[in-house]
DNA sequence: AATGAATGAGGGTTCATTCAT
DNA sequence: GATGAATGAACCCTCATTCAT
């Protein structure tokens, strides 16, 4: 009971001070201090830094997924359905900051490029919903005739960059905002 | 007297390690040996790494801001003077795969946030010829009716993820894909 | 659970070294070395070098005091009770010479200039019983009229310069010497 | 005949420098930067750092023994010349703070300490003048029947000290004061 | 399971000194 | 004589990890 509840403790801390100081900037000490244990704690949960830093991407990468999965509809026109997608991660990131900082820490430190290595090796695709779609979309012939990992980097990026944007407090992502740019990037790829 | 020399050698050093392991990942020491210069050395012509690591990133900036300079057509439609603009930045991008990858170390250190935070309070944008295109565009009622910002993101943000799918070797950036993106970012902000 | 022991371990060491060798003179790691620690572990109980050497200080000023208060009569006259406490202070650093040079490092170190800054603008006197005492021999006018501070300055410099002298084998300060000088001393200031 | 002027120079600007910022804030380019010449130039004149800081402390020793030699009234009652003397020293000290702090510095370094060791084997005393003035004293029967060191200590030590506190600002050594102490330490050592 | 004192390799930076020009 | 770019040993400090309790 109470392992499970240090473990989540060390995690929920360590993503908070991770997300805003960066891999470099969090000491273990500084995690278990905020966490309320001791150094060595966290090496009873965890081989490493290394594993916990990995650990908690991989524990918002499941969540992100399940938070797509649920209730998207597996039928209807493809715009709506891409529009239902795109507007769902949006959503989720902005209202979800640190865990957006974490992702985004995460991937550009080397062990965000390994991971990315590895994936394109093993041909594992974590974003398996768009790429279902994508694929759907491209028999279709409703999407333009790219390869599908263009498609994919045409729709993701823009939206991660203007989360970027309102979280630094450039723009302000509301619901008529949100509406216009995933219109946007349907746009771009629709057919 | 060689001054310029080993000064120029020890930026082009410093990017090629920075880019390739991250700033934490590279010690001074590094960068030296590989120079071919003592340690020391380093110090006389950048303050401490900090400096090195900022100065490294304004002259791939101001280098890719005289790029996108060079040649650009003033008049003309506006559609073709951003596919000109964005298959500009994509063929630099390909072209200089270190540079590409240093600016993305920059942007997501805490170099690169404050940076964007103290532009955003100054106003100044570096990417004044992307920026002043959507203005004109915006005025000529001929793109979306949106915050320039978002505009910016959902043109840039496509180009940058495609150029590190181009690096992973997820896909080949060829000139017949760079129309084709470069295209679809027009499509998502087009009216 | 050896903290005290190790906290004293590296304090003893610390002082002998600094002593002998001065500030700038002795490394961390050689007081580490001498105390059969790591390095990091000095910075387990002391926030830096300068916090080891501050607190140095103040932990012999502290038994410095102690040493003056023990049995000092409050009451008799004046010149038998400046006489007590000068021998006395005399006899504590003919005993340390360690902690004589330690002293007299912090003091004529950057350390030091700005405590004496530091107490002088805050009125905060250490040696106060020394003070304390020349203050109710002006208000008996049994010194001479000339500032307090000069008053200290007369009495209390002879006898640094003489443990000095006899550290360094110049004089032997037996007891006949410290009788003969502290009355001396009080020559100088007796009206 | 620039020679002799780079040379003064440098020992006038290492002085200046040293004397406010220690022996260890002053490199020596900062050195060469303020007397407006290259590094190496230092090095034509002084064979390294330790001999810089040691010649210079010589100079001022000569220049205080030149000054004490001045006008001194080689006859007439001991207490009139030793009040002659010590006045002497400090108005110059007072006057020349930089040179007082210079001194200091050294004499607490461990420069200053191997010195006097040196002298101590030597037997060469450099204040001579005091020295012989102490010995007439003595025989003469004028002074207390202690050790010459001892006098020496009893009279110089409280002169340094109230010059320091002159410098701190914690007194004004004006001409009253001088005379009221110097006849003080008369007073320690008169029998 | 939990602790946290102890470790020590490794990092950024300084600066006295040298030497080719 | 004069220069100042170049050197690299040495310093202070950090922090991931271990292990005796």
């Amino acid at each position: 009971m109470q392992c499970l509840d240090k473990r989540t403790e060390i995690m929920t801390v360590a993503m908070e001070l991770l997300a805003e100081n960066g891999f470099h900037g969090v000491p273990m000490s500084m995690i278990a201090a905020k966490a309320n244990v001791a150094v060595g704690t966290i090496y009873l949960y965890f081989a490493g830094k290394d594993e916990l830093i990995t650990e908690l991407f991989q524990e918002v990468e499941k969540e992100i997924v399940a938070t797509l999965r649920e209730g998207f509809p597996t039928e209807g026109p493809m715009r709506e359905r891409f529009l239902y997608l795109t507007g769902k991660i949006l959503r989720f990131l902005v209202d979800n900051p640190l865990k957006f900082r974490y992702i985004e820490q995460f991937m550009n430190s080397p062990y965000g490029i390994s991971m990315r290595r590895d994936r394109l090796l093993g041909k594992t695709v974590p974003n398996g919903i768009f790429m279902a779609l994508f694929e759907e979309a491209i028999a279709d012939h409703v999407v333009k005739d790219i390869p599908i990992i263009a498609l994919f980097s045409l729709t993701i990026a823009p939206l991660i960059f203007l989360v970027r944007d309102h979280i630094l407090g450039f723009v302000t992502l509301d619901e008529a905002l949100i509406r216009q740019t995933t219109e946007a990037c349907w746009d771009a790829i629709k057919r």
